[in-house]
DNA sequence: ACAAGTACTTACCCTATAGTATGTATGACC
DNA sequence: GGTCATACATACTATAGGGTAAGTACTTGT
């Protein structure tokens, strides 16, 4: 699952950056490609895994649990398996996930404004952007 | 200065998501590790090359030069730069790199309340953010 | 008997990003 | 005439993230 060397030179560059740095400390957190789309879809509600994988066509399937291993221990959803067959797993933010949204809602803004001809596309997408 | 391969699978994956995802969007602007607080540290206002080397200890100079860089044609900075000896070049925001002020503030925000032991360092940070 | 669905896991490879180290042009200053 | 400073460039290496492909366990439906 793609463990993480420690005591390499960039790890040990990002801890340091992290305790001066709010913003390098958010990047860390939800900064992966994938990572800020995934939780974008859970800002919905609980998603099912297979409804996430549905929701991101274009994610592989290693990735998507890849990413959801790190939100998980990062704090940032919570995950819930109901142990039947076939799996029942749900995914869920959690509450510092849910404090994001006005992380994401800035971004979603600033894409609106600021990318020229997909201006429109995006503020029509902005209609769903989920409320609660 | 390391070029990026165009037509990677990778990139196919992205150019697609961009369409759909404004968060995505943005993480592809700012998503790198370094932009965000080379951008953070450009909310302060015009600096030369040496003083963002000197703001940001950690980040060689070969990286520095790579994101400005990359900054700059994605339009989010410009450079200015007399030719004199020794050179003088200076960057700082650009219009749409100004609106990520919001973006910026959501995320050291977020940051401050979510950071356990880190908070109390952030919040202090937090009184240095740049108002404009 | 067998295919389908769910939520994964594993093995292997490729690429973008980051790090290390060294080099360059030019004029000012001593 | 050698050193210093500025703002880079370049070659090489390392690592994290992402992609492809295949397999697993168990039950329900045909």
């Amino acid at each position: 699952m793609t463990t993480i060397k420690a005591n390499s030179t960039i790890q040990e560059n990002k801890s340091q950056a992290y305790v001066t740095c709010p913003v390098t400390f958010v990047m860390d957190k939800i900064g992966g490609y994938w990572k800020p789309i995934i939780l974008f879809n859970l800002l919905g509600g609980v998603r099912r895994y297979s409804e996430l994988k549905r929701a991101v066509p274009t994610i592989t399937e290693k990735v998507l649990i890849q990413q959801l291993k790190q939100l998980e221990s990062e704090g940032l959803i919570t995950r819930k398996a109901k142990p039947t067959v076939p799996p029942h797993v749900t995914y869920e933010l959690s509450k510092s996930g849910k404090a994001l949204r006005p992380v994401l809602y800035a971004m979603a803004e600033w894409a609106v404004h600021n990318s020229g001809k997909l201006s429109k596309t995006f503020s029509r997408q902005m209609a769903d952007f989920p409320l609660e």
